[in-house]
DNA sequence: CAATCATGCAACTTTTTAGTTGCCTTTTCT
DNA sequence: AGAAAAGGCAACTAAAAAGTTGCATGATTG
């Protein structure tokens, strides 16, 4: 059975999924200390072991973060690849911003 | 007059302010020409002179635009540090997963 | 000065999200 | 087998976000 909705991931949706403050700490603890489980995750934090499901699931839409299971638990990891071309894509950005630039000084200089 | 809520500008806001394909096309659109009035940008978009507005203005929260009244008008810009501080962001995580991988490989090796 | 262009402000509707609670299934471990 | 550990699923609430419409205001230009 095909998904109801092909999740077409964009760039805004990488971003978006960045953007909340809990996914990002989850993303920066994964960082640092690979694989983790759900529990382990939720531990200490303050908000349910729930929420902590949803916000790996919109990680791992965004393919971020995947999940492999290991006995009774399943334990998440970063992907890096994502990440860099979430960099990548900023990466565009500035440079064609110095472009933009580049030329708007030299239509300048020359009087254009 | 303070303003009432003092936005705390974190890396997540930074990264949901781009996390909208309509902000993001905006960013895209500012940064290869320069100043745009917010009339320009919404002009053949499909949404409302109004949303563009709104989108500019979470965009400017941000930090990653600012505006310029010139006479009756206000002309867009992108402010690259704020990209620039979002590559650094990710940068960091790269950096740090790096390093876990490379310990898991060191303590692999050890036997630990 | 009057028409017009470029916005600003406010109230409202509709979706999306973030989080919660409650209950059921699968592994472990003793 | 039976209790404890680790999750999964579903329904619900509350609040934020994306867009819209309508009207008011400050420059510009003929």
């Amino acid at each position: 059975m095909a998904r109801s909705k092909p999740p077409t991931r964009t760039s805004a949706t990488l971003f978006a999924a960045l953007g909340d403050e809990t996914r990002l700490r989850i993303v920066q603890r994964l960082a640092r200390s690979a694989p983790a489980s759900i529990t382990e995750l939720a531990a200490g934090g303050e908000i349910t072991r729930q929420a902590v499901t949803k916000h790996l699931h919109v990680l791992a839409g965004a393919g971020l973060v995947h999940g492999a299971r290991l006995g009774r638990e399943q334990r998440w990891s970063l992907d890096r690849k994502q990440v860099e071309q979430a960099r990548t894509f900023l990466e565009g950005i500035s440079q064609r911003w110095d472009d933009a630039l580049a030329r708007l000084k030299t239509m300048v200089e020359e009087g254009g």
